[in-house]
DNA sequence: ATTAAACCTAGTAAATTGATAGGAATATAG
DNA sequence: CTATATTCCTATCAATTTACTAGGTTTAAT
């Protein structure tokens, strides 16, 4: 019951792009030395955002990524359903088909149901965007120091 | 983020045993047969529960397991983080020491706790009498069809 | 003494995780 | 048109975890 360090970083990464958005593509080396993660992981990891459309790129001198929509549009679950694979805690309840044939008598199911729903409504309730606000919010309150 | 067979397992042989508790020791080969799980796996994992004081045992001839308390007495939580370890979503938040060297300034942090706080909400809401009772009042029902 | 049970330890195949490595394709700058 | 900066793609790898299977040892009742 972990969420993995894909997932992880792949929220990490998304939030980068909305902080440090200037306009221009970022470049995986300058996320890779914010977020202390490493290139070639990043790589692999911001390639799977890519190709679901979360963020878009260019290739080639001056290009990177960017994200493709508002930080608003994105919520934690959906870039954690996409990196982790379902946030459901148990196969049984997973797609339209109950897999295993104790489903019908099987008391432990409502649980686990519970238990997928109060993780989608802490997941989906968190947004890209709150999450950017609340950093830009610290760094400013931190700039008053100096 | 799935729940493994060895916690899902766990939670239906404690239901099993409260459901099944007739005072005599109930036999590893008996709750297998019931719960379809093979001897020798849930052997390790009674042995889990036994160690943990969650049921006791008698070995030899006339011998196997009933729980150590009343099937009130246990949350679905007890037995996951018996059986899975800590059901905190990420790392960083586990024991009293903060082990990376972000998390003073990482916006994800407090995601990862409010999911944390949700699942183990809804987990330790559920005990195994509940489980039981569910069960026992489907029996009943069914009883009436025949 | 026999037998029925828990108890203990080791092994194992498959999957997953968290990377690293190297090169191919492509766009920009000069 | 060439050099360079960058994404893109694929393979590999060590360590860990998962879900078991197997076989023997100990203990208690009959």
């Amino acid at each position: 019951m972990k969420i993995s360090s894909r997932g992880r970083y792949a929220v990490r990464i998304m939030v980068d792009l909305a902080v440090n958005n200037t306009g221009e593509y970022a470049k995986v080396n300058q996320i890779a030395r914010r977020q202390d993660i490493s290139e070639k992981y990043l790589e692999q990891i911001i390639s799977v955002l890519n190709k679901a459309g979360f963020v878009k790129s260019t290739r080639g001198a001056q290009g990177g990524y960017k994200l493709a929509k508002d930080p608003s549009a994105y919520t934690v679950g959906m870039i954690l359903r996409l990196t982790e694979g379902s946030l459901c805690p148990v196969a049984c309840l997973e797609g339209d088909v109950n897999e295993c044939d104790r489903c019908d008598t099987c008391e432990t199911l409502d649980v686990w149901k519970q238990l997928g729903e109060a993780i989608n409504k802490v997941v989906d309730g968190v947004t890209i965007a709150d999450l950017a606000e609340k950093q830009l919010a610290r760094q400013n309150s931190m700039d008053c120091l100096i």
